[in-house]
DNA sequence: TCTTTCTTTCAGTAATAACTGAAATAATAG
DNA sequence: CTATTATTTCAGTTATTACTGAAAGAAAGA
């Protein structure tokens, strides 16, 4: 468990994800019954507050839900142990978070260069084509995820004689 | 070209690549001719050789290549401009800096587990779970990233309608 | 060989991000 | 209403990463 939570959190922050944040997510996702904040500042070692900024950051991605126990006033969380689903909501906030700021800015420069004349015809053309990938991602991305599980997992199976279907 | 630049390095931080780094190969990627470090410092005002570092760490990813030219002893770079080969060359190097060291963790973990009596039989499962999971979707990327650029392109398009080929 | 030009290395500094502990706030039980 | 327990906020500190400028190194021309 601690190799994994540890590989977790350094994981996490090669891709642009709070250490603390991805250690938290990685012990949650083992544990796979909820636990309190306390319980968590036991298993880690960090302070606190650390922790129930974590927690908030990611209830805030839909990856852990708050799990209220009768009897009991603390706080328990919970996280999604399905990954198929875990994967498909982390592109998901990404792509909200990231993808389509980028998709506002890259029509925002393609304007900005079709009116400025000095700026070189092949430059625009670099930067539409740009805009034209990543909207065509983002379009597959959408029709693909909105695919049922087991469709998916048997896309996944047939991996490159998925090709048959253009020929 | 300020605002692309600007954003592609923004961006990078926020996948865990330097700011750098990212701006000079947005630039290069751009400007679509070979550029001296010495262009690039003067375009983006970052010293001589924060550009150094940041040319060679893109040469490791094979995103840039050096270009000689005849006459001029000066080190001339040129980004690759095909987005299809951009992406698939980034997705490549993250899989082999990190996907791969993550499926070693994974099968240590694995190992890990299965020698201790003290881990719960489900936290075991969870861990196998991840791995047969990230192995499953390596082993698709890999069938995938070797399909010619025009299949690509057209399984794009299909989008949700892959799904008739698993009925 | 000696200069000149270009590139890299690296120690030190600056900037950024992460984390802590104390205090404030919120919620519930008595 | 008050005491108790739980959670959040935030100013200050620590850790990490990025960046610079100077110096060393490498390559080519005179």
């Amino acid at each position: 468990m601690e190799r994994f939570v540890l590989h977790w959190g350094e994981m996490g922050s090669r891709w642009g994800v709070n250490r603390s944040v991805a250690q938290v997510h990685a012990l949650l996702y083992l544990a796979g019954r909820p636990l309190t904040a306390d319980e968590i500042v036991e298993t880690l070692g960090i302070a606190r507050s650390n922790v129930s900024t974590s927690l908030r950051e990611l209830l805030s991605w839909d990856l852990i839900v708050q799990h209220p126990l009768l009897g009991d006033r603390r706080d328990y969380f919970r996280a999604e142990t399905d990954l198929w689903t875990v994967l498909l909501t982390i592109v998901e906030g990404r792509k909200r978070r990231e993808i389509d700021p980028t998709l506002t800015m890259l029509r925002l420069a393609k304007l900005d260069a079709a009116g400025d004349e000095e700026t070189p015809e092949d430059i625009k053309r670099r930067i539409e084509d740009v805009l034209n990938f990543v909207e065509k991602l983002t379009a597959w991305y959408e029709q693909v995820s909105s695919l049922s599980r087991s469709t998916l997992i048997k896309l996944m199976k047939l991996g490159a004689k998925v090709s048959a279907l253009v020929k």
